[in-house]
Order: C-alpha cells, then structure tokens, then sequence
RNA sequence: GCCGAUGUAGCUCAACUGGCAGAGCAGUCCCUUCGUAAGGGAAAGGUUGUCGGUUCAAUUCCGACCAUCGGCUCCA
C-alpha cells in the first residue's frame, strides 16, 4: 500500500512526462506533493506558429490529463539512481533550472545527486515514488488550474507556469473533495456579503476600499463595543489618533524607509486646493502621509513627557485605520483590502514585565478567538531570516533577546506553533495566529509581536526605581488582526448564519395577514426597547414567502404573528428552520438575552 | 506588479458559425390578506466594463486599457 504523499509525488512526474510529450522542448522546474494533490512547475517552450498564446490556459488542461492516463495505464516502472555531479551536469544540460539545483546540492560538499527515470523521463529528485505507474487510480486525480509561479518563488527571477493536480487514493475521495469545494464557494464572504447586505468594494470609489452597509456597520458596532469592554476590563486604556502624519514623523518610526513599498505616496501641501486648481505654482511646505500603522503616534503620546517606572506597563488600544498600498493583484474581497482598521494596541513595559505581558496577550487571543467561535488556528513563530539582516531593524541582542522570550511564552502557553525564519517584521519577531478561510486558505488575523525598533527610533525612556533612564519594551498586538479581514473569515465561519449575539438583525417579525400588523408593531416596538436588533415585514406577501425572504437573509430568529398570537398576547418563535413553538413575547424577549449574555 | 481566465439589467444566467439584446428573481404598480421556504397579473428596467480598429452591420472578430476571479510575490 502506497503512501498518498508517494503517490501525488510520482503524479507530478507523470504529469512532466505528459508535457514533454505534448510540448517537447518544455524545462522543468519542479514538482512537489502537496496538500490534497500535486504541482509541477514548466517553463514552456514559445508556440512557432502565429496567433499561438504564449503560455497554458485551463482549456489545455483535459489534453494533459488523458496523456497522463495514457501513460499511467501503459505501467512504466518508476527506477532510482544515484549518479556522480559531472553526470548529473551532463544529463540535465538542456535543462537549466535542474542544473541550478544540481549545482546548488552538489555545492554543499554532496559528491552526487539522486534520480529517478520513468519512461523516457528523468527528473531530479530525492523521491520516494511508486515502483509502477500501475499503482495508480487513473480516475482518482484531476488537473485543476493553471498559475504563474516564480521560479524558486522569487519575483525578480522568471515566470513559470504552474500546473495544479488534485490527487487522492480513490476516485470516491476525490469526488468528495470536489463537493467540499463546491459547498465551500457558498460560504464565499464577497458572495454573503453581497447577499446578506453586510458591505460592498465599488472600483469607482477605490480598489480595495470596502463600504459597510447597515447591516454590515451594524456587525462592526457589536464587535467593537464588546472589544472595547473586554479591554477595559483586562487593564487597557484607549487612545485615538489622527489618519496621516508628517513625513517626519515617518522617517524617525522608519516606515519611510523600511516599508515605503506598501505605503502611498505623500500628499504634498503648499496651498491651498483651491490655489492648487487655479493653477498657482509653489514650493512644497509640508508632507503628509497616509498612516500604514499607529505605532508611531503611540509613541508620539508616550513620549510627550517624562515617564515613570511606577506608569509601566502601559496599554493603550485603538481601532485605527490604515492604508497600505497592496499591489493590485493581491486584494481579495475583505480579507486583503488597502484601507483597514487595526485592533490595534501596544504596551510599554519594562523588561522585566515583558514576559508576563506577552502572556496576558496571548491568554487574550484565545479568549477573543474562541468566543467568536473559533477553535481552530494555527499559530506561527515568525522569526528574522539570518541570512538577510539588512531586511530588518535593529541589534543582533535585541533580536535575539525577543525572539527567544516569545518562544518561551508560546511553550509556556502550550501553543502548537511552527516556527517560521525570514516572516519577521522589519521591527521585530511576531507571534502570528491564522485562521483558515472556506478554500482553506490561511489569514493572519491576530498578531502579537515584538517592537524593539520604535524605542530606539524616538529615544523613548523611563525612570527607573534607581533614578537613571531605562530603556522600555514596545509590545504590538492586535486581536482580530483588521475588523475588514476577521469579518471576511466570520462570515464564512458561520456562512452569514451568525450566533444571536453578533446577528445585525436578531429577530423579525412577520404578521400573517394586514389585521395582524398593528399588533405586529406592538411586538417589535417591546422587542426594541429590551434593546433586541428587529424588524418587521409589512410586505403584501403570503407568509410562507416571507419565511423563506427571512430564512434566506439567515435572521436567527422569525416570528410569525397572527389571530392566535394575539389572542393570547404571543409570538409563535421559528428559529433557523426550527419550530420553537408559541411563547409570551416576555419568555422570547427572556430567551434572547440569555443568548446575547452567553454570546450564543 | 507577474501568469492565466472572466466581464451582458440590482442578482443569477441566455443570445448557433457577425444580422433589431432575452428570461427568472429582486424592485414598482394592480389584484389577493394568506399559518411556517416562492399566490396571480401588468408596466418598467441595457451606450453588452471602457476606448479604439476591421466590417454594409460587432455582445460576437482584433488591439489597448480598466476591474474582478484563480495562482505567484507580498500581507492585518
């Protein structure tokens, strides 16, 4: 029995052959398994014929996939090689990115590399694969896009063209996944949020600049009223601070110059706009620019005057919104945006309390995560890459001072993390928590991480117990990470079917026929002044459409009234398809706070 | 930004190889006043993403640009 991972890996190779047989002077990049299938990286020889596109699309995928079948049914056996480094440079002449590999393996002092052949096809490759293509299911794997990918997943080198596989050991598993895929794309936020009226992203107003309707808005308030509670209760203080900041101001924090790619450019000020339209020419006085982060002004208000050992540590948050200028390609819906707002906090301590503080965040992240109903996340140790100190900001103690706390903290905390070189921020190393979005894509959404940098940067100071300057710690963390992106993964979390707590509408109310109506208004004007987020239908529609409107807009709870409900002063209670029975709006009204309060 | 695909009414989608752009839902109006997922009817709704080219004629063919989607890079 073959391992899946084998089997995905030795697709791959049947995949190149299939190319080099359909597009002969084909190089190859490489090939690895991955997750749920397999890819292969080609860089793809120039069609000679006229009008011929210059690369793959989709509809060349299903050519490919019955020549891999061909192939796979033909049983080609799949042989290992060890072969010395002049060999292997021979072999691999006409394929320059395997003679770049072969040359970076053989440059460690390894005097050979290994092989594989099958067919007329040999790769280089560690393996382990199937002895026989015969192993395979031919039915059990699928082609499903094609990619541009960087060759050793670095922009500045050449495009390839990446070719994807699903691959699992039964042609069963393999439909299975192809459902999940499809009951996923219905969860889609920019698909709820559209539906469900909670936002929209209008190019006209700017790329990746989302607009929250009243529902959406709605959503925001409750999640940043409850935020705001939870941290003054957990010992922080707010702080609010302006959109844009000097161009000074940039240049000390160093965003000026370690982070210019992602910011926009400065709005320059000398007059007036007026001035400006009539044409009137001027020196620039004064540059602006739009803030990426709060840090800056953080500090800015810390440093305002002198401070004592006995203030630290200080918390302060904020709900700020930045601006990031994300190159065009990378926006996505909500969960990639140019303006955002942070969760953002930071806390200013001594050393001596760093560790302690760390562990307050963390213990603070869990709480936050779980109570918006995630269970599941994957935590990630970012760390600088040591090869490339001038990425980074900072001493070499500083460094290795704080990434070793954070790793105690996530030990101690019993954190599952992986760690992860070269992810550092230029300004220290982070603790990134990441949650999965409905394609099972990862997004960093709470953050905790390390500012050594800032301290430095504005000569930020207390006064010590012994009356001399000390130099304080900056701890930078945010809990949803960006209200814009943690909104995008809970809407696909719950897809848009919200808990009580967080529903914009939580209940509506649907009288049955046009005499029911005023007692319809009685009801949700009681529902209203208990502070309960409802509605009402008043629609010349039958009641059953209503229902369906109501369940569709997924309200969690619908309340049908009519001649019997009046009667006896009720609301007989539909929750999500469920019939609840009828109830005294006073038991409904009791049923919905306790929801609210054990935000169910 | 790069590779590939896509762009028709508010939404979901039609329109064979170029020949007056259609339907359902939503919205509006009229009838109906209904008991747990769509009651009936009418009218309305469009510079086919934008700009240019080929053609007697372009949603359809070609080019450029814009935006979106899937990846890469990057990232809260």
């Amino acid at each position: 029995m073959n391992n899946i991972e084998t089997i995905r890996h030795s697709l791959s190779h049947i995949m190149a052959m299939a190319v080099k047989n359909l597009y002969p002077n084909t190089k190859f990049g490489i090939g690895p398994a991955i997750d749920n299938g397999f890819y292969y990286d080609f860089d793809l020889p120039r069609q000679s014929f006229e009008g011929a596109k210059a690369g793959l699309s989709i509809d060349d995928l299903p050519k490919i996939e019955k020549e891999m079948q061909a192939i796979i049914k033909s049983n080609i056996d799949f042989i290992k090689k060890e072969i010395f480094q002049d060999e292997a440079e021979k072999l691999f002449a006409n394929q320059p990115y395997k003679l770049e590999l072969v040359k970076e393996l053989t440059s460690t002092g390894k005097t050979g590399v290994t092989i594989y052949t099958s067919g007329d096809f040999t790769d280089l490759c560690a393996g382990p694969h199937i002895e026989n293509t015969k192993e395979i299911n031919p039915l059990s794997f699928k082609l499903t896009k094609v990619a541009g990918a960087y060759w050793k997943g670095d922009e500045k080198n050449k495009m390839l063209t990446r070719i994807y596989g699903l691959a699992f050991a039964t042609e069963t598993e393999l439909t299975d996944y192809l459902k999940i895929l499809e009951e996923a794309e219905k969860r889609d936020h920019r698909k709820l949020g559209r539906e469900l009226d909670l936002f929209l992203i209008d190019p006209t107003v700017g790329m990746g600049l989302a607009m929250w309707q009243p529902k959406g808005a709605m959503l925001w308030r409750i999640m940043e009223d409850f935020w705001y509670q939870e941290h003054l209760k957990n010992g922080y203080e707010l702080v609010r601070t302006p959109h844009i900041g000097s161009r000074k101001l940039w240049e000390t924090s160093g965003h000026w110059g370690f982070y210019n790619e992602s910011m926009y450019p400065p709005l320059e000020v000398s007059q007036t706009l007026k001035e400006a339209q009539e044409g009137k020419k001027s020196e620039i006085k004064e540059e602006y620019l739009l803030k990426p982060m709060n840090c800056p002004f953080h500090v800015s208000i810390y440093n305002s005057k002198p401070r004592s050992y006995r203030d630290l540590p200080i918390r302060w948050a904020e709900c700020g919104t930045v601006y990031r200028y994300e190159k065009s390609g990378e926006l996505s819906g909500l969960t990639r945006v140019r303006g955002f707002t942070q969760d953002d906090a930071h806390i200013i301590c001594a050393k001596t309390q760093v560790k302690d503080e760390l562990k307050r965040v963390a213990d603070f992240i869990i709480f936050i995560l779980n109570t918006f109903g995630f269970k599941e996340f994957n935590v990630y140790l970012s760390l600088r890459d040591p090869n490339n100190k001038e990425k980074y900001a900072g001493n070499d103690e500083g460094w290795e001072f704080t990434q070793k706390v954070l790793e105690e903290v996530a030990k101690e905390q019993g954190l599952n993390y992986k760690k992860e070189e070269g992810e550092a921020a230029f300004y220290g190393p982070k603790l990134d928590y990441k949650i999965k979005d409905c394609l099972g894509r990862e997004w960093q959404c709470s953050t905790l991480q390390f500012d050594f940098n800032l301290p430095e940067r504005f000569d930020m100071t207390f006064i010590n117990q012994k009356g001399e300057k000390e130099r304080p710690f900056v701890l930078h963390r945010a809990l949803f990470g960006s209200f814009e992106r943690f909104i995008g993964v809970l809407i696909e979390h719950y897809a848009g079917s919200f808990p009580v707590w967080l529903s914009p509408t939580q209940a509506i109310v649907l009288p049955i026929g046009e005499s029911h109506q005023t007692y319809g208004q009685e009801v949700l004007k009681t529902l209203k002044q208990n502070n309960i987020r409802a509605q009402i239908n008043l629609n010349n529609d039958t009641i059953g459409k209503k229902i369906r409107e109501s369940e569709m807009q997924k309200i969690p709870y619908i309340l049908v009234v009519g001649d019997k409900e009046i009667k006896a002063n009720s609301v007989a209670v539909r929750s999500r398809n469920e019939d609840l029975g009828v109830m005294t709006t006073e038991k409904f009204i009791d049923t919905i706070k306790q929801k609210v309060e054990t935000k169910k």
